[in-house]
DNA sequence: AAAAAATATTGAACGTGTTCATTTTTTGAG
DNA sequence: CTCAAAAAATGAACACGTTCAATATTTTTT
């Protein structure tokens, strides 16, 4: 039988991202210790490490969870085809932030993106940033869209905007978890704001 | 004599700092090691406790001071009145970004970032976050002082839109130094990309 | 100037992430 | 079925940041 290697790989790789993610939950991610993790999962420190690079990549595993759904969640608002510039990015971009306490806590944001910053090379951080990219592509998408449509002016540059505005939304999501008072209300208020003279001047018809 | 403990503690304070950024420099964060920190400053490990709440602050000393530089040099752009929206902020941006690696390697940066996100309640973060709502303020400054002399549109946000512009300059910095393929030159370009939709839109008189 | 109090220094010990030589398990050829 | 080679698992050992009880130094009090 060819397939028990496999089989028993399989079943591991996923007893310990399952014990990793419980225990991130519940005792945070840096009282959550290797050795503890690989009990729950039933293996040996050592094969945690053959499974895993590191335990940073343990927890860019879940963060690449939360993110798919995001993009998934991004997509539907860009098909409903709204008719105002302010209205569909804040729709938009109320996808991404309600979504991203689901599975993460704050803490477990801070040192996902913590490590994105200070360990680039590392697999898991390459994918992280790489679904960045795509978000960034997504609001991109959006004011594209929105320029078909007559609703952005014609000689806007929507790649570099979309940029720009994404950049503004991934930096003040980096403020939000830094700061544990802020609540998901006031980071939507605040990027309202910012973005609302860009919105406007974008809707602009010359 | 009372001032000899005060004395001794400042020179101490200096030989830890410099001990500190000499290694930081010569072998990076990571490989230096407290004790060699310790030693260069001829004091033990203990005492470097004494002195810095931990390796992070210590980082965090030298990127202080970097920033606080870069500050004043982005004073003197705003002094030069110049007058044209997209110009101007280049030559903001510019002065940020050139002054960026004098003291301090892209991995340096990704440590002192990576720190200041996870774990933002350590002073150093905290002033590090302080230092960046002033570099923020600093492009608000400039949007306000082009406004006043009607070269930006009367009816734009400056704070807003100078918030947004800023956030974006700071995520593409994080992106440089993620990227150690990545030079100032292609940063600057691709950030003058990115604002030139604003800046355009920014001076358009109604 | 001696003693007491306050402050600073020290380095061995600790905790935890990571490595690696050894052992165990699985595989497929003969 | 046997066995040698490949793959995977193991946990003790290691590295390094950090702590803290013991010691030393400076200041204040008498």
């Amino acid at each position: 039988m060819s397939g028990l290697r496999a089989q028993k790989k399989a079943d591991k790789n996923r007893r310990i991202l399952e014990a990793a993610t419980t225990l991130f939950r519940k005792v945070g991610y840096d009282s959550a210790r290797i050795e503890d993790i690989a009990d729950m999962a039933g293996v040996s420190v050592g094969t945690f490490y053959n499974y895993y690079k590191n335990k940073g990549d343990m927890l860019m595993a879940t963060v690449s969870m939360e993110v798919e759904e995001v993009l998934a969640a991004g997509d539907q608002v860009i098909g409903r085809e709204l008719d105002d510039v302010g209205k569909a990015l804040s729709e938009l971009i109320s996808k991404y932030y309600d979504h991203s306490l689901t599975y993460l806590s704050k803490e477990m944001w801070r040192t996902a993106m913590s490590l994105s910053i200070g360990q680039p090379e590392t697999p898991f951080s390459k994918r992280y940033t790489a679904l960045d990219h795509r978000l960034s592509k997504q609001v991109c998408d959006l004011f594209r869209s929105l320029q078909t449509r007559g609703i952005v002016r014609k000689d806007v540059d929507c790649d570099a905007t979309g940029e720009l505005v994404f950049n503004n939304v991934n930096m003040m999501f980096i403020e939000f978890v830094k700061d544990e008072d802020m609540d998901i209300d006031g980071l939507k208020a605040e990027v309202t704001r910012q973005n609302a003279p860009v919105a406007a001047l974008m809707s602009d018809v010359l």
